[in-house]
RNA sequence: UGGCCCGUGGUCCAAUUGGUAGGACACUGCACUGUUAAUGCAGACGGUGGAGGUUCGAAUCCUCCCGGGCCAGCCA
């Protein structure tokens, strides 16, 4: 009997099959029962008959929910039940029952963000929430796949850093043995321009720390973060590396998520549009914009969420922002050689109100101009020496900008909070499970 | 960190603006051969986040604490 996964048994009808999983639902009916059972691929209903049946009937009969079994049964099309198919059971295996008297928590009906929270480790079983957690693996896998392509070398940066990036402030400390304090890496941009230097065209994936006192429905104090960095690159190389890695992934995760998608309720031709050219405008523009919308912005203002979501909105897919002034950004961007009060960087707004999915820029390449900055902001020199040796040593030109896994994800899906797409998500009032 | 809002059975919500805290879901039993978060009937369970205060009387009003939500700042 072929164990298979429920997602396939389509490819099994009339044929007996044997799946591994859990009951995620009974309904009676007089002699007749309806189990749905699901293995984490999706879920199929059974039936089960007391006059064809007896045996199974009475295994199943009271089954707990989220009980773990083994079915095996037979594939039959069936236009009643939800799916199409429908498992006509043979035998039943129960491996775990659990007990009446403490039953499974998480109801088919609603509940209170606070409970499922408390409770994520069971609420990723619901249909729901393991399609999010799919469409986000595919959406790895696709910007992975995509990086690669355009010859990328994936290149690890540290979780353990001596200093910060941009101040200490929203820094996670740790005690590093006789060194003193360590910091949880907020970013690996520093140290892939060292990559950068080394390979020429690099990345890095994977989690950083931001020890920001946000509470919104678009922070996580721990997020996964991909950044590209390429020697040679210029801001305007990074911008178009950045809508054609945005439109790769939502395209990739149409084409393979459709029916996580459907799952989760999202309206897929609002992303079949997220292709490239995506719109462009300066800083000055989107200043221009955001009066014109009767915004009280002033030139030199950065923009905060309510201003992104007025400019996102006039589009129907990503648009980027480019040359902020100076003054607002990082230490580490290059002034526009014309105009130095503008950087040359750019973020991505994501639409319908998703905020910055990506930030980035060219990176200052000159020994004398990033000593400047270092001292302007207070940094230490000592720490950032290793930093200033790739200015002294064959500087070029350099670009990359870093892309917001769970935002990018959350706009995917449609989902109100970044906090459902990510396995256990960290915030600032919550480390638990 | 600031602003606003919310804490009532395991869960999700009521309580006519201070007067006996109630319903649904979940759980148990019975009925039902096509249910789609099944339905109907019956049963059992058990709660006002915590500490003070006002009052004849507090879920309701006041103070503080704890927990949570949304927004802002900051960022991705």
């Amino acid at each position: 009997m072929p164990v298979v996964t429920i997602d396939s048994v389509g490819q099994f009808a009339g044929q007996h099959v044997t799946i591994q999983g859990w009951l995620y639902n009974l309904r009676e009916a007089g002699k007749l029962l309806f189990p749905i059972f699901r293995d984490g691929t999706g879920t199929i209903q059974g039936v089960v008959s007391a006059k064809e049946n007896s045996g199974a009937f009475e295994a199943l009969r009271g089954l707990t929910q989220e009980s773990s079994c083994i079915v095996t049964g037979k594939v039959n099309p069936d236009a009643r039940a939800p799916g199409g198919f429908e498992l006509h059971v043979a035998e039943i295996h129960v491996v775990q029952r659990i007990p009446e008297s403490d039953p499974y928590p998480i109801q088919l009906k609603e509940h209170g963000p606070d409970f499922l929270l408390e409770n994520r480790h069971l609420w990723m079983r619901t249909p729901r929430q393991a399609a999010i957690l799919r469409i986000r693996a595919q959406a790895v896998h696709a910007a992975r796949n995509f990086m690669d392509s355009q010859g990328y070398t994936l290149t690890d940066s540290p979780m353990f850093t001596p200093a910060a990036c941009e101040g200490t402030s929203t820094l996670f400390e740790v005690d590093y043995f006789d060194e003193g304090k360590a910091y949880l890496t907020q970013s690996g941009q520093l140290y892939i321009e060292a990559t950068a230097a080394a390979l020429g065209k690099v990345y890095c994936f994977g989690p950083v720390f931001r020890a920001e006192k946000s509470k919104t429905r678009r922070h996580l104090t721990e997020f996964w973060m991909l950044e590209p960095e390429a020697a040679y690159a210029e801001l305007k190389d990074v911008m178009e590396l950045g809508e054609n890695l945005v439109s790769h992934i939502v395209q990739d995760v149409v084409a393979h998520r459709a029916r996580e998608l459907e799952v989760v309720g999202r309206d897929i031709s609002k992303l079949s549009t997220v292709r490239p050219p995506f719109p462009r405008i300066s800083y000055d523009e989107a200043v221009a914009i955001l009066q014109k919308a009767g915004k009280d912005v002033k030139w030199g203002d950065d923009f905060g969420g309510d201003e992104e979501t007025v400019l996102s909105s006039q589009y129907d897919r990503p648009v980027m922002v480019h040359h902020y002034p100076t003054a607002i950004k990082a230490f580490y961007m290059q002034p526009d050689a014309e105009r130095p009060d503008r950087a040359l960087c750019f973020d991505m707004l994501a639409p319908e109100g998703y905020g910055e999915i990506i930030g980035g820029s060219q990176r200052i390449h000159e020994y004398d101009l990033l000593l400047e900055r270092i001292r302007q902001h207070g940094l230490s020199e000592k720490a950032f020496q290793w930093y200033l040796d790739l200015r002294r040593y064959g500087s070029v030109p350099h670009s990359g900008f870093g892309l917001g896994l769970e935002r990018t994800v959350a706009w995917i899906c449609g989902t109100t909070h970044i906090r459902e797409v990510i396995p256990f998500p960290r915030m600032l009032y919550r480390i638990y499970p």
